[in-house]
RNA sequence: GGGGCGGUAGCUCAAUGGAUAGAGCAUCGGUCUUCGAAACCGAGGGUUGCGGGUUCGACCCCCGCCCGCCCCA
């Protein structure tokens, strides 16, 4: 066995060899190798027990006669039996030394991941905001999530093309470009676009309900943006140029670029050929006015209809989201769509997949691997989804002002003989990152408690504790006025001996395991909870080993566990979609 | 009414069907003359909502019930 990146896959195969040479009925034994407890090993394999009750034999005895084979393993790990037919494996300091030492830079980690996803397209569709609003608190867990996850299929080698699916297209345009044309304010609009946008809208709206009239000229308004007058039509690139401009601001903090911005508007020309389709291979009907999709087989849905175009005439979401996938799967040539939407909408995406996989499979088209990334809502301290004191939504913008300025406070509190500028620069990365990490290090499935406190604290698992772990690493080669990037174990680097030294050389071995987890599983926060350990295991460390010792041996084993910590907790921050910093 | 998701330590949350269910906060007690104490170490704290079942093994899978949140022209 060779010391592959990959050590779980890799003594998988190693017991498969071995189970072979024992003459084990090959199809019947799964290894079943994973990370382990660290009090038994660091890496265990439960496939024998379920070998031998199927087989009716003994277990520990079916374990005894595997590890018997497994002498090729001596030099690397110590390989024994425990419990009812556990097969634990421990690693050998040299072993870990040789490891670490193999896998020491960004590239050759990127080289080594990204197998897993390649071939793969895959269309992320997140973000998505409506044009003429503010973005607002709901609209971070997509924006980070999303992004999250395009980095971590990235790394694995996909293809991904990042797709912001902007709501630009909607009846409120009616009542908005009624509002403008009649009740703008320059001066406001120059000050913040959108909330003159959002001010118009609102006055629009009370204005149409409290006359008949308004409502009739707003309805005109919208007629006319629908028919492509000029004056409308580019009343409306406008709004939807300024609102781009604006969200633009909010992805640059937190890192995001999309490679296309294509709103509903996008597919207005492309929604009749849906309609016509839907009807002609038998997938939609007539309904009380309304053309819809029944699936007989589901219990809900044989009833519950999904509409795709409503009984006035109009197209929905569910129309666009179908013209949307056909897009994605002929021009962009998807092989893999993922939806990062809230979890309520969960119903609508059941509809949609199964129409979808109908539909493409009575037209002969490929359909590519369907996903709806679901995640929870994020909630004040009262459990409630989380709003400002008056009851509005909280914008994104003023938010991540907010995380700023509370970090800038700390910043200031913990180093007051930083300059402003770098006060300022790390008040950025660690307040966006924190709000980032916060959202991501939580399984996305539940909703979650928003606590400014918990979320900028070094406490615990925070954004916050995982760069101040990075700042100390840099702060050590620094000292020693060395490259991290170029540290090699040297021949002089003795095995590692110490118990931190060692835990912290076993948890780094690790990373492979909790990379692929998070990226199989599109679970950002099976890589925070890694990436926090780490941190941990790190800081027992510098407090227990000094470094910087006089003897060689000993300074350039652990100035490797240095260098490699650093490199991984880089690397993870970074494809969760966090900035680093070299000093807090 | 139908459906989805959840209920784990006082609080916020982890846990691929695997070994004694783990962290952080809070509480209590230790560690700065040493590479950054924004740190580290230790202690206490649990009938995993309740009751059955499947399994060599269940927080996890199945059935029933209770409670909470969400969705349903």
């Amino acid at each position: 066995m060779d010391l592959s990146f990959d050590l779980v896959a890799a003594l998988d195969n190693a017991l498969l060899g071995a189970a072979s040479r024992a003459g084990l009925s090959g199809n019947a034994f799964a290894p079943g190798v994973r990370t382990a407890d660290p009090v038994h090993g660091d890496f265990q394999a439960n496939g024998v027990l379920a070998y031998a009750k199927q087989t009716r034999q003994n277990p520990r005895a079916v374990a005894q006669t595997l590890v018997g084979q497994l002498a090729d393993l001596d030099p690397i790990c110590e390989v024994s039996v425990a419990g009812p037919g556990f097969i634990n494996f421990r690693l050998r300091p040299n072993a870990l030394l040789a490891w670490l030492s193999a896998h020491g830079t960004r590239a050759a980690l990127a080289a080594e991941a990204a197998t897993a996803e390649k071939g793969h397209t895959v269309v992320v569709d997140y973000s998505s905001p409506n044009t003429a609003k503010q973005m607002h608190v709901g609209h971070l867990r997509s924006a980070v999530i999303g992004e999250a996850v395009c980095r971590l299929l990235e790394f694995s080698g996909a293809k991904v093309i990042r797709d912001n699916h902007v709501g630009d297209w909607g009846t409120q345009f009616g009542k908005l470009i009624w509002a403008y044309k009649r009740r703008l304010d320059p001066e406001a609009l120059a000050r913040d676009a959108l909330e003159e946008f959002e001010r118009l809208y609102k006055l629009g709206n009370s204005a149409a309900e409290a006359d008949p009239a308004v409502l009739k000229e707003a309805q005109q308004e919208l007629v006319k943006l629908q028919a492509h007058d000029p004056e409308n039509l580019a009343l409306w690139r406008h709004i939807g140029e300024v609102s781009l401009s604006a969200f633009q601001d909010i992805y640059n903090q937190l890192g995001i670029r999309f490679d296309l911005t294509l709103g509903e508007s996008f597919y207005n020309a492309r929604l009749e050929p849906v309609y016509s389709e839907l009807a002609g291979c038998g997938l939609a009907t007539e309904s009380e006015g309304a053309l819809v999709v029944f699936h007989a087989e589901h219990p809900r849905f044989k009833t519950q209809p999904f509409i795709v175009r409503k009984s006035d005439g109009a197209a929905n979401y569910a129309t666009t989201d179908l013209a949307t996938l056909l897009y994605r799967t002929e021009d962009l040539h998807a092989t893999d769509v993922l939806y990062v939407v809230d979890k309520r909408q969960s119903d609508h995406f059941e509809q949609l997949f199964l129409t979808a996989r109908k539909w493409f499979e009575r037209t002969g088209r490929p359909l590519p691997r369907l996903r709806h990334l679901d995640f929870g809502t994020v909630l004040g301290e009262n459990n409630k989804p989380l709003k400002t004191k008056s009851g509005d939504n909280i914008r994104l913008k003023e938010l991540l002002s907010e995380a700023f300025d509370r970090s800038y406070q700390l910043v200031t509190a913990k180093n007051p003989e930083l300059s402003e500028e770098e006060r300022r620069e790390i008040a950025r990365i660690v307040g966006v990152g924190s709000v980032q990490y916060a959202d991501l290090s939580q399984n996305r499935s539940s909703d979650y408690v928003f606590a400014w406190d918990k979320m900028i604290s070094l406490d615990g698992n925070t954004a916050a504790y995982l760069l101040y772990a990075v700042a100390r690493i840099h702060s050590i080669f620094r000292k020693l006025d060395l490259d991290p990037a170029q540290c090699r174990a040297g021949d002089e680097a003795t095995p590692f001996e110490t118990p931190t030294e060692l835990a912290l050389a076993r948890k780094l071995v690790r990373f492979p395991d909790a990379l692929g987890a998070a990226t199989v599983n599109l679970r950002p926060h099976l890589l925070c909870t890694y990436l926090y350990e780490l941190a941990g295991e790190f800081s027992a460390f510098y407090y227990e080993d000094k470094v910087a010792v006089p003897e060689a041996p000993i300074r350039s084993r652990r100035l490797l566990l240095c260098s490699r910590t650093l490199l991984l907790l880089e690397t993870g921050l970074h494809l969760l979609g966090l900035r680093t910093l070299t000093r807090m």
